[in-house]
DNA sequence: GTATGCGGGACATTTCGCGTCCATGGTTGC
DNA sequence: GCAACCATGGACGCGAAATGTCCCGCATAC
């Protein structure tokens, strides 16, 4: 069941709003077995016409009955109501989710796809896909878009496609060398997001373990100067989180660092910064880029997926400059549950 | 997944056409690989601008990609598609059927509910649903409106709720009694339609097996000259589809009767009057109502369902009066395959 | 070079959704 | 028996979205 309203929920996004929204309302006219249209109306949320409009629809449909005092739901409502209400719990399940982290962290917009990325490739697809249909939704206009490395970033810039204002984009890395794999470095997956949309790119390179005089030296380079300029004045942020220690160990740190993240409780990854449990910043990378600081008037994209990294989510979203989330249903239960 | 569908067609009705549509235009550019606009828009009988929407519809989607020389269906399209396909077939295969039998027997309008009404009384429920919506749906001012007998009529007036238009209807039974028992009687039929919508009731009342002599100083009572005057200046025809000798046994014909009709070929019976295969008219039951010349300006819808009566409703389609025809799938797969 | 068909921008028009107000009628409480 | 109240359903007008129409720049084919 769940595939077909996923596969539906593609070609018409907005019939499962419409779904639960005449459902709520044929439930509601149930419970309260003989209403009238403004007070169902308030008790509703809705303004008048727009419940007037859809009590109609319902009618026409043989699902309500209109009698001079009030409207109570026929039989076939009844019967219909019986039959929608497992497809209405699976409904309401993700997004009564997305609405609790959406609150509980004080997020504008939080995406939950169904399924576990650990588990199951093709649900990391799907991160992908809703990642970068959340990346389109908020770049309504040309600009500097700053992205990091990771798998699922690289799901994300397969699933992009060319608009209008991701063509007029700049693609760029949100920080220089983080120590990742070729093919899933930041760089990399700047350059294939400009490919995907028909956008610009510019990349950053800032070798790995650099020492303090040669990084000095590098970042006076005046065309890398240049393109921390423009990284910092980014407008969107795409990032992945990973686990702290994963992290660690992929990019190779050394026993000494690995042991003080350990010491500090070092948690959660995001572009190059480490988390704990709280939040709190216990270690960043020594390399270029997009500062924390940076964040202020720039809008935050996360995208995670996977039971394993629920609680890495929750760290890095109580520091706090996300704007939107995109997770797994995994990752999101996961994240439930140390919400209480 | 039909079941899901069913219930969403309740909810949106106009979800499924969306839903071809779309499929369409996407199936479309999948077979011609690589197309343009205007000569989809020609192949496809849609004006170019609605298609242009459809198209930035589903780029936004991520499932279509826009090149400079046409437009080709992307990754996550082809595999959409795939997906997509059972559903579609289910949800084609019905309509297709819908047109192929409208258009062979030169109805406005064939619906087909998915099912056996022989098999499953659930269908048949379904099927009176579907005949009340039809109802509703050409009864778009009041006025009077006829209907015979039968357990389908039973069912579709068991499913009719008071609409503006039919609280002013008057239901009338096309014809005067023709053996039924009380419960199916069109009499019946008509005042219970009328007490679910709200509207008036007429009754015809003649007895069965009336000598010619008693029924000629009948029909000359004013009382009934008058309803029968009613009855034939009627709106709207809403009748069930008999076997013919299933029927003559049920209302209990003499076995004279019986053998002419085996030896005229009767195969169907239609509000008293029986058809054979090519749909003339070979027995008309002796009782007074709506006559099949009285027809010329009525709009008539047919409901009935059941593998076994695919052939009987093909006859009555024949006699060519019905605008509108309810069935269900066993019956239509039936019918399709006495059309070859 | 030129002709054709492409995507996409622009604009007028129409349609539709929706906010708002009101008439009318049934129900209830006094 | 009457008045106050809440119900539905009709009417109207505004603003946004859908759509018909035209055009432009561009890539490709001939």
């Amino acid at each position: 069941m769940r595939a077909i309203l996923e596969i539906q929920k593609q070609l018409m996004p907005d019939m499962i709003e419409m779904l639960k929204k005449r459902y709520t309302i044929l439930h509601h006219i149930q419970v309260s077995r003989l209403v009238g249209r403004r007070t169902l109306a308030s008790s509703l949320n809705m303004t008048e016409r727009v419940l007037r409009g859809e009590v109609e629809f319902l009618k026409t449909q043989g699902l309500l009955e209109v009698e001079s005092y009030g409207m109570r739901v026929s039989e076939a409502g009844q019967k219909l109501l019986e039959q929608l209400e497992p497809m209405i719990k699976e409904l309401f399940g993700l997004s009564d989710m997305e609405k609790q982290i959406r609150d509980a962290f004080g997020l504008e917009k939080v995406i939950i796809v169904p399924g576990d990325s650990d588990q199951s490739p093709s649900t990391k697809k799907e991160l992908g896909r809703a990642g970068a249909s959340a990346l389109r939704k908020m770049a309504q206009e040309a600009g500097v878009i700053a992205v990091t490395g990771g798998s699922t970033m690289h799901e994300v810039a397969n699933h992009l496609t060319p608009t209008t204002p991701l063509k007029g984009s700049l693609f760029v890395p949100a920080r220089g060398g983080l120590g990742e794999s070729v093919e899933l470095q930041a760089n990399t997956i700047a350059s294939i997001m400009a490919k995907k949309t028909g956008g610009q790119y510019r990349l950053l390179h800032v070798p790995d373990h650099l020492g303090e005089e040669a990084y000095q030296s590098l970042i006076q380079d005046p065309n890398i100067r240049e393109i921390i300029e423009v990284i910092r004045d980014t407008r969107i942020v795409v990032h992945g989180i990973g686990e702290a220690i994963v992290m660690a160990k992929r990019r190779k740190l050394d026993r000494n660092t690995i042991d003080r993240l350990l010491a500090d409780g070092a948690l959660a990854e995001a572009f190059g910064y480490y988390f704990d449990r709280e939040g709190r910043v216990v270690h960043k990378m020594p390399t270029a880029g997009l500062r924390l600081e940076d964040l202020q008037n720039t809008k935050v994209i996360a995208v995670a997926g996977g039971r394993s990294k629920g609680e890495s989510i929750a760290s890095v979203l109580k520091y706090g400059k996300e704007h939107v989330l995109v997770i797994d249903e995994a990752a999101a239960t996961e994240m439930m549950n140390h919400l209480q």
